[in-house]
DNA sequence: ATGATATGCAAGTAGTTACTTGCATGTAAA
DNA sequence: TTTACATGCAAGTAACTACTTGCATATCAT
């Protein structure tokens, strides 16, 4: 059984309407640091460490923009949702603007 | 005189937000394959090789956006106004979360 | 100076987005 | 099975964004 959030590129969300809110690029920080965590986890230090304000439902939905972007696949685990980082979708937008450009 | 648009980090617009708007994302596509458009040639070239129906209004509001984002520089050109392409601000994106895997 | 070309500014509006609130569902321990 | 815990769903609202319209400014040719 395939649980890894898997949609094709054709239904797939806006990779860059998903980083335009601040907060949405904080929980990419956060599961770039520390990959794996539940939504009580990411609502939990995204307050502590990063003073967000916003409710738990707030983060629920800002992790549903950025699996529909292709940025964050989900499974249950026991009651528990893990959320994983995937940072391919962002590749996007170097092979588009950056790609010839490598300077090393 | 310095023509060329500088704005220091601090007071300079959201990337990302810049990023978010398709018909922005075409002006950067635009200006990467040929710099130094006026607004008149983007918008000519937009409509005819994007399909994009906005008025001139319009795009000279996106490139306010992305002027302000830093990705985009102008100075006046007798009566035209000519764009350039700035990518260096869409290393952030880069730095951010995709710096630890290169993988060439 | 006058007209034509190219752009800038500012207010108003329709559509979108982020947020909250309230209730429902799913999972595990007692 | 009841209780607590973790999350999901859906409707409503406030704020924001992209767009248009109308007028103003700037540059150049006649």
């Amino acid at each position: 059984m395939q649980v890894t959030t898997c949609i094709s590129s054709a239904e797939m969300g806006d990779v860059y309407k998903a980083l335009a809110d601040p907060t949405r690029r904080l929980i990419l920080d956060e599961l770039a640091e520390r990959d794996g965590q539940s939504l009580f986890e990411l609502c939990a230090r995204l307050a502590t460490r990063h003073n967000v304000t916003s409710s738990r439902q707030a983060i629920s939905q800002h992790i549903a923009v950025l699996k529909e972007a292709g940025l964050v696949s989900s499974h249950r685990s026991g009651r528990t949702r893990v959320h994983h980082l995937h940072t391919e979708p962002l590749r996007e937008i170097v092979d588009r603007w950056l790609a010839d450009r490598e300077d090393p």
